[in-house]
DNA sequence: GTCTATAAGCGGATAGAC
DNA sequence: GTCTATCCGCTTATAGAC
């Protein structure tokens, strides 16, 4: 079982390189590869849904495989155990993020110029992916039962390196002085915050969902906050009175 | 049950008033109602802690039972549903913070005073609760499904009336302008961020947990980039050069 | 790959003796 | 209040036919 796991995951991570194309078929095996991705990709953003409603332990692997269509048994074909799909679940959330992110909080770039693009995107992932993050925030919540090696391994360093930036640009005099771990945590807060508790933001705006004005205003805000803490930003942006 | 539930949940709350004392009886029943009183403050501490750890779905009353050393079917005795046991887990959680956080963010007070009260108390409440602070973001995330009714009842009151004081500095020119609800949003999430990633925060500083100092360093930095964003503290506090 | 069938266990909740 | 006994449903996972 093992090996199928194997199997099953690589081809739908798109790196199945393993197993070589046959040049004594004749059909092309490319419409069921795709076919099998298009079905993994489903299940994967279907149990993302699920884990972010219900937890790891809330959800059933009979309820993801509804939501698809298939049945339960077929799912376990293409992931052995609910651990398995849960872990595809969050190297998902986890490749897409540090995509994302990859190359904001550039030491060289201006850092009011690289803080104002972290915080949009950040921002950006709370609204396009809020089930990914909600994901991942219980699993941290939970006290990494299941995920602390890849949290270690990919976020840890990623988060640290946005830190270690963050400390030069105060060592050089560009900003002024903060603890960098600590406004890292801070800034990590308020951007993941408008995915996770999003719920609550909604009641006490008294709406349904929140909008994308919303995620404007959030962005001037976090911006703001972040900026005047170092020193970055006008004093008064005061956007009542135009001058 | 319905009937067994309710007074076993008034008396284990402390307002017991319905059973009235028998004067015929000489054997005081203080001792009885006291032991009472502790074994269920017992089981719901137990559950909070389990629940923070697994969610809802993820915790037996079994593993609850053995925790607090009895049966199952005693602890059904106490709280006759895992949902009202999960209910009054949340019930202590907002009790406390409702208390913690009375009084402050007065509209009278000055707001800088009143800001350095509220992130002092909110972060205290994530180091003192980190388990009540958890199951509490884990109820949001899960986007309240049990808890929706007291949240809109006791928490989004809370909020609005702390957005509403701070609308007012604004109004009457005492502090900045700036959007109040979500400035609110990022100070509830940096505080509350110290009790539910603290796991990830251990990994990224490289420590079995949070240490009192790191509380005092979020307080100084929470503080900082709330009041600087409100044009509160003076710009440079550098605390390299003494003055 | 997808199906039927089923194993094997744990979950919450209840009944009733003491 | 605490115990023993038990029900019933749902869970993950496997075996094997097609």
């Amino acid at each position: 079982m093992i090996e199928r796991e194997r199997r099953v995951a690589h081809t739908a991570a798109g790196r199945g390189s393993s197993r070589a194309r046959r040049p004594g078929r004749a059909a092309p095996p490319q419409g069921r590869l795709r076919r099998r991705r298009v079905l993994d990709a489903n299940i994967v953003a279907a149990a993302e849904e699920l884990f972010a409603q219900h937890g790891f332990q809330g959800v059933s692997i009979a309820e993801v495989a509804a939501r698809v269509g298939i049945s339960k048994q077929n799912l376990t074909y293409y992931f052995p155990t609910k651990e398995a799909l849960y872990r595809r679940v969050l190297d998902g959330v986890l490749d897409e993020w540090l995509e994302r992110l990859r190359g904001l909080a550039d030491p060289d770039k201006e850092p009011e110029a690289a803080l104002r693009d972290y915080i949009r995107a950040k921002l950006r992932y709370s609204r396009e992916r809020p089930s990914g993050s909600r994901v991942f925030a219980t699993e941290i919540i939970a006290g990494l039962p299941l995920y602390a090696r890849e949290i270690r391994a990919r976020v840890v360093p990623a988060l640290r390196a946005q830190v270690e930036t963050l400390g030069r640009w105060v060592a050089d005099g560009r900003v002024e002085p903060i603890d960098p771990v600590h406004l890292m945590f801070v800034l990590w807060a308020a951007t993941q915050t408008y995915a996770d508790f999003s719920h609550q933001m909604a009641l006490v705006m008294d709406k349904e969902a929140l909008e994308p004005a919303d995620f404007d205003a959030a962005e001037e805000v976090v911006t703001r906050v972040v900026l005047r803490a170092l020193g970055l930003a006008a004093p008064a942006p005061s956007p009542a009175q135009p001058r």
